[in-house]
RNA sequence: GCAGAAAUGGUGGAAUGGUAGACACGAAAGACUUAAAAUCUUUUGGCCAGUAAUGGCUGUGUGGGUUCGAGUCCCACUUUCUGUACCA
């Protein structure tokens, strides 16, 4: 009987929905495994073949766990609230929860053809009110919390107001927006307003008026991580930073603890490292130089403490606050007419430009280590969001300083022994300081390295500044100015923000109009009708960004239908953490941040037991799309193949991929495909028309969009499943190239015809051939799949499936190791061959197979032999033979005298089970 | 600029420091067929010699090094991809 796919596939499928096959329930007695899949955004366009590529992996692990014997939790959702649904409900009215459900149907019947073992009883989406509580939930607490910098710890608010009631901001290490000074005294005294005030610079979910990055045509603030190159990742929109007051998650206080917690992480070595660079530590020094003149003092923060007596200018950020402290009259003009300038260029401009620009403030600082007199002045490359916004400047060994000093012609002092300045700074952190000895500090003559740690202890000593440790990590902008998002559980009374008593979770989106903004310019949720709190309240208008959704979904898997916490004792205790989290590395600084951060937070206030959430990350890599091009002579309607093209002047056309088979073109669907090409000539080659192909993203406009629901419709979900892991490594990235599919549909094909030779009742036992066959087999699958080398296990079971079907294997025993072993690749055909071979239940809760070395070893063993590194022949020696006697062997062979050449060898090397090599 | 990863046949890609190119695609030849598709068999890194079996040389981006032995380890370089950037 042929192998038909579409039978089996459905009838398993519906045997697995009917069954509860893959629902999962917390129980203590057996060990946990959660596998979990970065859930999609549903799109309009579908999924395409690159998405289930990380499914199709987590799916393989989770359904070798279960074999296994662990209670494997795996669960699918969707990450439903985004930008373009809301896009879409903009131009056509529709309200986004509509397309948002329809697009979530396709996923979902998308999903469900290629056979995941997901359990959807447990399924979450962002936008239901029974999850989003949760995220509101979760807003709320950290509003209520502030971190503590002593205990390294959130703690609630309320401990922080008893805290300023007795001791004022005295000896308060708190992770805050910025220093503040109170007596106790003072904070009794204020208002309650006035109190909320204070306690914004501290909340962990907090106000605050920041520089964002506005992006106008999307209308909403955009997070840093949202932005790439001065344009919005999505949608290519120029974005500018504006002053705004907005929603913020002081994710900068979990810094230390963000970068520390990678340590311990089984993640790869450059997703840890994008991630350090994010969260970029710098240690240094932040030092005060006295303004002349004046009793101001200015704060800077540099690493390169060692280079003070090179500052030779100081420079502001333009928003810098000391910009209007230190401007004199004479300079007034000149500075206004630059911050003006700088404010309306955007950010995109700023960093193509990189124009060197900037003005004089017409103030001097004194470096407080040589006295001397140095000019401050104002310029766009310094940021005002790092540091303190103002920079010493050591032109001679910092390249930005560098250009600037050239350009405006202040003077360069080197302080490097050997360093040439003339034409380019001198960056390297080495050497040995010159020109650095000042009335009470020396460094001349020594390493950079030491002189840093001399001035450091010098400024402390004196008092002139102290060491620090700076991270580049900010904090997220957490509003924004959308309707589909989850709305904020805030109200205001006399201007000031409350959170809403927690009863009245989950704050449901109200329904509106029309998605713009209002003409006011307010948020789409400023058309809300009675957007107000029972006593009439204004509720907040914006809403939370598309990662708040995101960021604890893996817990809400653990107990998705809690109502009355986010996750319940019992179900958190035991499922803990993700064991395996997959998915694309383009999350590294967006999600897997604020996951990690979000989670910590909970895991402060005692919510979660575990402090990291993703113990195990595997990246897979994404599948670019392959377009294929026709060629069209110029000014014809006449289409030349490939090898023939540089005989014309062509032009190159992209070509729907669903007419061109291994690349080469079908002339009668091409034809049909637009009515221009009707009528269309061909110059073949060998009677065929070959088109060229290009590696390229996988989108509509490049007609090489693959969807998988026509590779299942073909080939089989069997297939499809087998082929993307055949494709290449996981984590690399690869265009999707259905050539090489048929090998694997032809293997699903032979396996079929092998097993339907099988007489299943047949309960011998497999010979020894086949025995070594399937040990091989399991020990390699068994290999591949904890190493994640998926790809090479598919190669294995072709192999394995030759030698058997080569042995002229009869065996219904081996046959049903070797489905056993094949189920978490692929479910339905193995399914299936399991009943038939007589198993018990489902393959899917099948013992995965052991393997024992006894059946790996050989009666003989064949030992290469070399000389001088090269082979030359080959020796077969018993199995178990002493190293003495296989050099004996070797030696003796009758092909070794060639080598030998009567010479005597000077060294022989036998490596067990390996090599002989022979040294003359 | 900085950081990370990678470079192996016509293609995708295999190789715990031990016979490089597994497996698959593609291609070529043959079998079956009236024919095609499907299927099956054989060949397939390059070069050289031989009617042939076969034998020899060469070969993993480039140049060095370690080693009895290097695609694999070390150093330098080139190129490509990815991430990130006036972060002081």
């Amino acid at each position: 009987m042929d192998y038909n796919h579409k039978e089996i596939e459905a009838r398993w499928q519906e045997y697995w929905r009917a069954n509860e096959t893959y629902k999962c329930a917390t129980d203590s007695s057996r060990p946990k495994y959660y596998v979990l899949s970065m859930f999609p955004y549903p799109s309009g366009a579908g999924l395409h073949v690159g998405h289930p590529l990380g499914y199709i992996a987590g799916d393989i692990f989770a359904r070798y766990k279960r074999q296994q014997g662990f209670n494997v939790l795996h669960p699918m959702g969707y990450d439903a609230y985004g930008l373009p649904a809301e896009q879409y409900a903009i131009q056509t009215g529709q309200h986004p929860e509509i397309t948002t459900r329809q697009n979530i149907a396709r996923y979902r019947e998308q999903l469900d053809k290629i056979g995941f073992s997901f359990d959807w009883s447990r399924e979450i989406k962002t936008c239901d009110p029974e999850y989003y509580k949760w995220t509101q939930w979760a807003f709320m607490q950290m509003f209520n919390s502030w971190y503590d910098n002593g205990a390294g710890k959130a703690r609630p608010i309320s401990e922080l107001e008893a805290y300023l009631s007795v001791h004022g901001t005295e000896g308060l290490k708190a992770a805050c927006g910025k220093e503040l000074h109170l007596s106790a005294e003072d904070w009794n005294a204020m208002s309650e307003i006035e109190k909320r005030k204070v306690l914004m610079n501290y909340r962990i979910a907090y106000q605050g008026e920041t520089m964002v990055n506005w992006c106008a045509e999307l209308g909403t603030v955009l997070a840093n991580d949202e932005v790439s190159e001065g344009v919005s990742v999505r949608g290519g929109y120029p974005v500018e930073q504006k002053l705004m007051t907005q929603w913020c998650l002081r994710v900068s206080a979990y810094a230390p603890r963000l970068l520390e917690g990678l340590e311990k992480l089984d993640w790869t070595d450059s997703l840890k490292e994008t991630q350090r660079n994010w969260i970029g530590k710098s240690e240094g020094a932040e030092m005060r130089f006295p303004i002349a003149d004046s009793d101001i003092e200015l704060e800077i923060f540099t690493t390169r403490a060692d280079t003070v007596f090179g500052v030779t200018f100081m420079v502001l950020a333009p928003e810098s606050k000391y910009v209007k402290d230190l401007t004199t009259d004479a300079q007034r003009a000149a500075v206004e007419a630059y911050l003006d300038e700088v404010k309306h260029k955007t950010e995109r401009e700023r960093q193509i430009e990189k124009k060197v620009s900037g003005v004089f403030t017409g103030s001097y600082a004194i470096n407080p280590l040589t006295g001397k007199k140095i000019p401050v002045w104002v310029s766009d490359y310094v940021l005002a969001g790092y540091g303190t916004g103002a920079i010493m400047a050591v032109p001679a060994h910092d390249s930005r300083d560098y250009a600037f000093a050239k350009h405006f012609e202040l003077p360069i002092v080197p302080l490097i022994e050997g360093a040439d300045v003339s034409e380019e700074s001198f960056d390297a952190k080495s050497g040995k300081m010159i020109n650095s000895c000042g009335p009470e500090l020396d460094l001349n003559g020594l390493e950079v390295k030491d002189a840093i740690a001399k001035t450091k202890k010098f400024i402390e000593e004196k008092g002139i500044g102290r060491v620090k440790t700076n991270y580049r990590l900010r904090d997220a902008i957490f509003s924004r100015q959308r309707y589909w998002g989850e709305p904020f559980p805030v109200y205001y009374k006399d201007g000031t923000a409350y959170v809403m008593d927690e009863s009245k979770l989950p704050l449901r989106l109200p329904e509106i109009d029309s998605y713009l903004p209002t003409k006011d310019g307010e948020p789409p949720l400023g058309r809300a009708k009675n957007w107000v709190t029972e006593e009439g309240y204004p509720i907040e208008l914006c809403t939370m960004p598309g990662f708040a959704g995101s960021s604890a979904y893996y817990l809400r898997y653990m107990d998705p239908r809690n109502d009355s916490a986010l996750v319940g004792k019992e179900a958190d205790e035991y499922w803990r953490d993700v064991d395996l989290y997959v998915g694309g590395s383009e999350h590294a600084t967006g999600h897997l941040i604020y996951s990690r951060f979000w989670n910590k937070f909970l895991y402060d206030l005692g919510e979660v037991v575990s402090d990291e959430p993703f113990r195990k990350l595997v990246n897979q890599g994404m599948i670019q799309g392959r377009s294929n091009f026709v060629y069209r002579i110029k000014d014809t309607n006449t289409f030349v193949s490939k090898g023939l093209k540089k005989n014309y002047d062509v032009t190159p056309i992209r070509v729907d991929i669903n007419l061109v088979n291994n690349d080469i073109l079908n002339l009668e669907d091409f034809k049909a495909w637009r009515p221009e090409y009707a009528d269309a000539e061909f110059v073949l080659e060998d009677g065929k028309y070959v088109c060229g192909y290009a590696v390229e993203k996988m989108s509509k406009s490049m007609f090489n969009v693959v969807n998988p629901d026509d590779i299942v419709e073909r080939y089989g979900a069997d297939t499809l499943r087998l082929y993307e892991m055949f494709l290449g490594p996981l984590e690399q990235s690869k265009p999707w190239d259905t050539n090489g599919i048929d090998g694997v549909s032809r293997f699903l094909k032979k396996l079929w015809n092998h097993f339907d030779g099988l007489d299943a009742s047949d309960k011998s036992e497999p010979t020894k051939g086949e025995l070594k066959t399937m040990h091989k087999l399991i020990k390699k699958v068994t290999h591949d799949i904890e190493t994640f080398s998926f790809n090479t296990s598919v190669s294995a079971f072709m192999v394995a499936l030759n030698e058997l079907t080569q042995q002229k294997s009869k065996s219904a025993v081996a046959m049903r190791d070797y489905v056993k072993l094949l189920a978490p690749f692929a479910p339905h055909i193995c399914e299936e061959m399991w009943h038939r071979l007589g198993g018990e239940g489902s393959v899917v809760d099948s013992e995965w197979p052991k393997y024992d070395d006894k059946y790996l070893v050989e009666d003989s063993v064949k030992y290469p032999v070399s000389f001088n590194g090269k082979v030359r022949f080959t020796i077969e020696v018993p199995a178990g033979t002493s190293r003495e006697d296989v050099e004996k062997a070797a030696l003796g062979a009758e092909q070794a005298t060639k080598w030998l050449d009567g010479k005597t060898p000077k060294k022989v090397i036998v490596v067990p089970g390996k090599i002989v090599n022979v040294v003359l």
